[in-house]
DNA sequence: ACCTGAACACCGTTCAAGT
DNA sequence: ACCTGAACACCGTTCAAGT
């Protein structure tokens, strides 16, 4: 047993049960191991959930819009591919923005808005905060999205959520940041 | 013993300890009663948090621009005074975005975004998307913050953050919704 | 080095019973 | 109606002991 496999083992259930579920009692019985034994292989629950934050963007789409697009197309793409990353795993957004904010893991997230951003030319500091912007939109809609969608199967709200609707907060965010690029 | 005390006491624990020590057990102790007894006024934990979340921002500032300034400073204005209230309590921005996303409180945020987006003069729909598009900056730059004030405490992050951070990214978002408003 | 077995110190929630 | 007391079915984490 190595850490890829306890990786690969906890996004089955995350994908599966999702978040509440992904126990280090269930994680080791499907390992076939003590629960305990996970514990020579990762420092805590949290540095695991790192691990598998990391490991749900790289499963994910990595769109190549090619070189005759220009940066707005890029930066799209990049954040498209991160929501449908997330989106693949029950609770994917909750533990991929968690653990970005903790510093444990998601860096992916930041690098591939941030490189499809460079062509902006935007001053240093604009392009952080500007990252840091869509990633918010991108992490809180896909959080959204998916707390609803588990409320709706408990039964405490109505589902129906506008496909489009993604697409249409972020082309909100877009326009700021392109009219920051032109100033 | 009735709600409004419950929720007082809760609030308390949170501002104190965070949600982590916001325990059944714990408030039970600390309104000197044993913790079935909170079962009495409230059916689980996340209803409690629900009205902990109201709390939380009918609690905060609510600032009067007056009726001279223009929907964009009203905007601002009333996604300041969210942050500020959610900020205003460990974790609080996480507590509120959570309730909010599953439908069981914090609608006064949304209500608040919405009232001062409303001389905007958006069509319906992209209202409703520019007001959850801002509320996802808002709270998700507010959890990010605590998130990154707890890991530093923890050691696995340095703190220093740029004060004029949330007012930047917020200004790139309100650009984009003041493009959609003059188109 | 890697894993077992057992324990520690907790959780949220339920429910018969009291007043 | 409101609360007690006790239990149920869990958690993450630690650690001596085995191989």
């Amino acid at each position: 047993m190595d850490r890829r496999e306890v990786v690969d083992t906890a996004l089955g259930i995350l994908g599966r049960v999702g978040l509440p579920d992904l126990t280090m009692r269930r994680l080791g019985t499907e390992l076939g191991v003590q629960q305990s034994a996970i514990y020579h292989h990762f420092a805590n629950k949290q540095e695991l959930l790192g691990a598998v934050a990391d490991e749900i963007l790289a499963r994910g789409p990595h769109t190549d819009t090619g070189d005759a697009a220009g940066w707005l197309d890029q930066v799209r793409a990049a954040c498209h591919d991160v929501r449908a990353a997330v989106l693949a795993f029950s609770d994917g957004a909750d533990v991929v923005s968690s653990m970005f904010a903790f510093g444990l893991g998601g860096r992916e997230a930041y690098d591939r808005v941030d490189k499809a951003l460079a062509g902006a030319g935007l001053a240093a500091e604009t392009e952080d905060v500007a990252v840091r912007t869509l990633l918010h939109f991108v992490f809180g809609h896909a959080i959204a999205q998916q707390t609803a969608e588990q409320a709706a199967r408990v039964g405490a709200i109505d589902a129906s959520s506008d496909p489009d609707d993604f697409a249409a907060g972020l082309g909100l965010v877009l326009a700021g940041v392109a009219a920051a690029a032109t100033a």
